[in-house]
DNA sequence: TGACAGACTTAGGAAACTGCTA
DNA sequence: TAGCAGTTTCCTAAGTCTGTCA
């Protein structure tokens, strides 16, 4: 009979079975042991599974397994999985069952003896109700009928009936069994959970140990390191012997009997838990299995839309963790169950000059890109279309290739796309504009130290020039700023200059101030011809290096100019604020384009690098002084590379959609997991989830002091039990991106308030809420969860949801267009809010509304002595019946009914200037609402799309509007 | 495994532009 | 037509996330 491979996730399996991990593996193991499926024993995946998570079961099935009627029993994976708690939604799509549909796993014949036997442990065991309808639904889950849907366990004995279930056909049952469980146990405590083994005593104390982890925590550490490396070597050895072993047994499997297979089973128990405690030593075959486990995967690839992997979880009751305490963390994790403080280096200083990177042609190629559509092209197309580019590219320069109007669009979305990790083909460019060079002030305009003038070298008025222009900001009042800039200012000065200006206070910058404003003044009242002049050099300048050829098409370069000179404006407490960032030569710039196209670099000046690197996107970069970052010259929005990966976002982002309630699902499961680390995780990811949160980089001490979920401290959020008539709240108070604050009350689940409350003990306001966690182990986990999957995409799909949602609801199809816009900026609203995006008042806010108010004052009064008039008039109409005075009273009738219009109106101007005050719409729109929705609702609702898209955005999303039909939905 | 570099997206403020109103 | 307010564009800081290296 054909061999047949089944794979899928343990954990997840685990927690099928009702979180129980290590139950599923003895259940897996013993199914296939005891079973006619005999040919699986041959197959050492089963232990690959005990570490990496994973089963990887080849089964060859001999025989059959019989329901009640003795109908055979034809099982897929997928009825296994999708035949789970029945108070749950099916797994379907949200788990990656690895596996070919169409095996059949033919399974042991559940025969009478062993439900007997079932039922006599259940009664031993004193199982409840509900819990002996658990081990009863695990025999039914065998055959595949599940019922139950209470999977709560509540004692503390050994919980054995997946043993007992797994008895071999006609063995006898007894007390005998039973001993042997609990001799195979040690303690008899765990023998599932194992949680009592030596390791675990070891690991209490090791446990023990980093609890006076501020005290010692780095010896600590280094002892552990040193026990492990030793543990590492010797179990490393005994593996190896294990292994030869066991290939020995596996020779003479089909010769033995289910009294051997028993015993070594007992033995396996053994070895398991010894398995277990060494999880390092296995850790050094991971990179092994898991070539195993690609190869496997590879051959399984029919299924896989969306993976979900989970990690151990472990049995626990309803009470927070930390009442078990924790020296009874899981095996895994020994280390792993750590803060991550402790495993923290020291930060080494940031270096301005980096090394070169690898020349493009040394690089491999990434395999970062693709979304489904492109996942599918066709390779033949896409070779044919790389042998016309290559043709091209040997003939004529792309220049002349290019079509006369350019500018039109370029439909990329209906081409083929480049191979993964390839950006382009061709490109070619002018390279960057340079700032232009400094002009020294003019004599009469004079600096002032300590009262007297003062004659400054041209660096350092250059330098000082950049303060001048800055006297009005607020920059200037902040300490950090002033404290940096005098710093970085002395080394532009000469010997002298810094002799004299020792003192910032002293130095008085407002005659340059006045010099700059009245520049500034100069400039707005040139004559018309002067503007026009000027912008025709502009647009020569934007007309000669705005614009690069990439693979034969003409596309805008988003910021062709080079960062010119000033002082570093960073944001909120930035630490280096005010620094001077220096101005960038040629010689610091590395170019990016095809081989041969090299833009020249400005008279008397060269390039530091001439790249030909097709796997990045960027034109030009540097590094910028001040911090050591590289800056890029990249393309513009509009342009394909940026659309490309605008819209691959939003194809993540709606393929979270689909499985978002599995990943829900399993976030809420892992709050009540036995781990530290996992529960963590799993907070975190609520909070991104419902919350919007961004990730929360772990961040240096010379970057201003912002968080987000995974880097969250305690003094971030206050708990309260009841506030405002509400359970378990939430308040969240701390800076986040830009140093933007993030203020919320938010009612949790009890569990997450639980959690909270116990991650917050003993700790200080300054320590880390997730001190097991960063955005390394959260993203690793989503990735798990769903290829693709980062912290990032929840945002996207958050706020592309609730557009969705929101447009559905608040669009009436008969209103005016007006209302429909109306709708459409409400729902654009609540996404911002959700999204956290705010903006400072504008500073002619507070004007702005006085002049709308005073507006709304004078139609009120407008309209009340309009109202007068026609009481009037029409008293006098009626007095007098003349026609006259009924058409004049009509008159003024009409006139009233338009005032009222035009005060309501600006009413609705007012509030919803109001409303927007301190949120900014743009962003959202720009980044996170996926642009088919909004073009999706235009179409549907004939609303101009020039009424929700500027030209700018009609551009970047010109993909969407082409591609999207009235019927797309997110 | 953590630190770091690099590449890219996301972000708000400032400057420039545009259109309305007196 | 100037002045103003609102809108758009530019600018660049500040994030996220991945890959590499010791």
């Amino acid at each position: 009979m054909q061999k047949t491979e089944w794979i899928f996730s343990a954990s997840l399996a685990a927690w099928y079975w009702g979180g129980f991990w290590e139950r599923m593996v003895r259940t897996m193991k013993d199914l296939l042991r005891h079973s006619n499926v005999r040919a699986c024993l041959e197959y050492d995946e089963l232990e690959v599974s005990l570490i990496e998570t994973q089963f990887v079961v080849n089964v060859t099935p001999l025989t059959y397994v019989a329901d009640a009627n003795d109908d055979p029993l034809i099982i897929t994976p997928s009825q296994f999985l999708n035949n789970r708690r029945s108070n749950c939604t099916p797994l379907e799509p949200a788990v990656n069952l690895m596996a070919p549909d169409a095996i059949n796993v033919k399974l042991l014949e559940m025969d009478r003896q062993r439900r007997e036997y079932v039922s006599d442990i259940c009664e031993r065991l004193e199982i409840t109700p509900s819990r002996k309808g658990v081990t009863d639904n695990i025999i039914e889950s065998l055959t595949f009928v599940t019922t139950a849907t209470d999977y709560e366990v509540k004692t503390e004995v050994p919980y054995t009936p997946v043993e007992a279930m797994l008895l071999p056909a006609g063995h006898q049952i007894g007390n005998e069994y039973f001993a042997m469980i609990e001799q195979g146990d040690g303690a008899g405590k765990d023998v599932l959970t194992g949680l009592s083994n030596g390791m675990d005593r070891h690991k209490s104390k090791d446990k023990e140990h980093h609890s006076h982890k501020h005290k010692h925590k780095d010896k600590d550490r280094e002892k552990c390191k040193d026990k492990n490396r030793e543990k590492h070597k010797d179990k490393h050895k005994e593996k190896h012997r294990d292994k030869d072993k066991h290939k020995e047994k596996s020779k003479d499997k089909e010769r033995k009997h289910d009294k051997e297979d028993r015993k070594h089973d007992k033995e396996d128990r053994k070895h398991g838990r010894e398995e277990r405690k060494n999880k390092e030593d296995k850790k050094l075959d991971k990179e092994e299995k898991k070539k195993e486990k690609g190869k496997n995967k590879d051959k399984v690839d029919k299924v896989s839309c969306v993976e979900v992997k989970n990690e151990p979880m472990s049995e626990e009751d309803d009470t927070p963790m930390a009442s078990h305490s924790f020296n009874q963390t899981s095996q895994d994790s020994e280390d792993d169950d750590q803060p991550l403080a402790f495993r923290k280096k020291v930060k080494v200083e940031v270096k301005v000059e980096k090394p070169v990177k690898r020349k493009a042609e040394d690089m491999a190629v990434d395999d970062d890109d693709g979304y489904a559509a492109s996942k599918k092209k066709n390779k033949k197309v896409e070779e044919k279309k790389e042998k016309a580019d290559k043709k091209q590219t040997n003939g004529a320069s792309p220049t002349k290739r290019v079509k006369k109007e350019e500018e039109e669009t370029w439909k990329w979305w209906e081409e083929e796309k480049h191979e993964d990790g390839v950006k382009w083909k061709s490109l070619e460019h002018k390279g960057p504009v340079f700032a232009a060079d400094y002009e020294p002030l003019p004599a009469n305009v004079k600096f002032k130290y300590n009262g007297k003038e003062m004659k400054l070298s041209t660096a350092a008025e250059e330098v000082g020039s950049f303060y001048a222009a800055m006297l009005d900001h607020d920059y200037v009042t902040k300490d950090v700023f002033n404290k940096n800039f005098f710093k970085d200012w002395r080394k532009f000065m000469t010997h002298s200059e810094k002799e004299i200006i020792t003192d910032l206070k002293k130095c008085d910058f407002t005659h340059m101030l006045t010099y700059f404003k009245a520049k500034s003044e100069e400039k707005k009242n040139r004559t018309k011809e002067e503007k026009q002049q000027l912008k025709l050099e502009s647009e020569e300048i934007v007309k000669e290096y705005g614009w690069c050829i990439i693979d034969g098409h003409k596309q805008r370069i988003g910021n062709f100019k080079i960062e010119p000179p000033g002082l570093f404006r960073g944001r909120g407490d930035h630490p280096k604020m005010g620094m001077v960032k220096r101005r960038v030569m040629p010689e610091d710039v590395i170019i990016n384009c095809s081989k041969g196209t090299a833009p020249k670099p400005p008279a008397g000046h060269k390039w530091k690098e001439v790249r030909h690197d097709n796997t990045v996107t960027w034109l030009a970069s540097w590094t910028e002084n001040v911090q050591g970052q590289v800056k890029y010259i990249m393309l513009n929005s509009a342009s394909r590379l940026k659309g490309e990966k605008d819209w691959q976002k939003y194809e993540i982002a709606r393929q979270l959609k689909d499985s978002v309630e599995k990943i829900r699902e399993t976030y809420k499961e892992d709050w009540k997991s036995k781990e530290m680390k996992i529960r963590q995780r799993s907070v975190a990811l609520y909070f991104i989830d419902k919350l919007a949160l961004r990730a929360g980089n772990e961040k240096d001490e010379d970057q201003a002091d912002t968080v987000g979920a995974c880097s969250l401290r305690v003094e971030h959020i206050s708990l309260h039990e009841q506030k405002n008539g509400k359970q378990c709240v939430v308040v969240f108070d701390f800076l986040g991106k830009d140093s933007i604050r993030y203020y919320n009350e938010v009612p949790v689940e009890k569990r997450v308030f639980k959690n909270l409350q116990i991650f917050m003990e003993n700790k200080k306001p300054g320590d880390d809420l997730f001190d097991r966690l960063n955005t390394t182990i959260m993203n690793k986990h989503l990735n798990d969860l769903m290829e693709g999957l980062t912290a990032k995409v929840f945002r996207t799909f958050n706020a592309s949801n609730t557009l969705q949602e929101q447009l559905d609801s608040l669009t009436d199809p008969n209103s005016s267009v007006t209302e429909k816009i109306l709708a459409y900026n409400r729902a654009n609203r609540a996404v911002a809010i959700l999204c956290n995006h705010q903006r400072a008042v504008p500073k002619t806010f507070a004007k702005s509304m006085e002049n709308l108010q005073k507006k709304i004052d004078t139609k009120r009064e407008a309209i009340q002595e309009t109202e007068q008039s026609y009481k009037d008039l029409k008293k006098e109409a009626k007095k007098t019946g003349s026609a006259a005075a009924k058409i004049a009273a009509g008159k003024k009738e009409k006139q009233l009914e338009k005032l009222k219009e035009q005060l309501m109106k600006l009413e609705v101007q007012a509030t919803d200037r109001e409303e927007n005050k301190e949120i900014a719409l743009g962003t959202s729109k720009l980044n996170y609402l996926d642009p088919r929705i909004s073009v999706a609702w235009c179409k549907k609702n004939d609303v101009p799309i020039e009424k929700i898209y500027n030209k700018t955005q009609r551009d970047k999303f010109q993909w969407a509007i082409d591609m999207a039909g009235p019927e797309f939905v997110f």
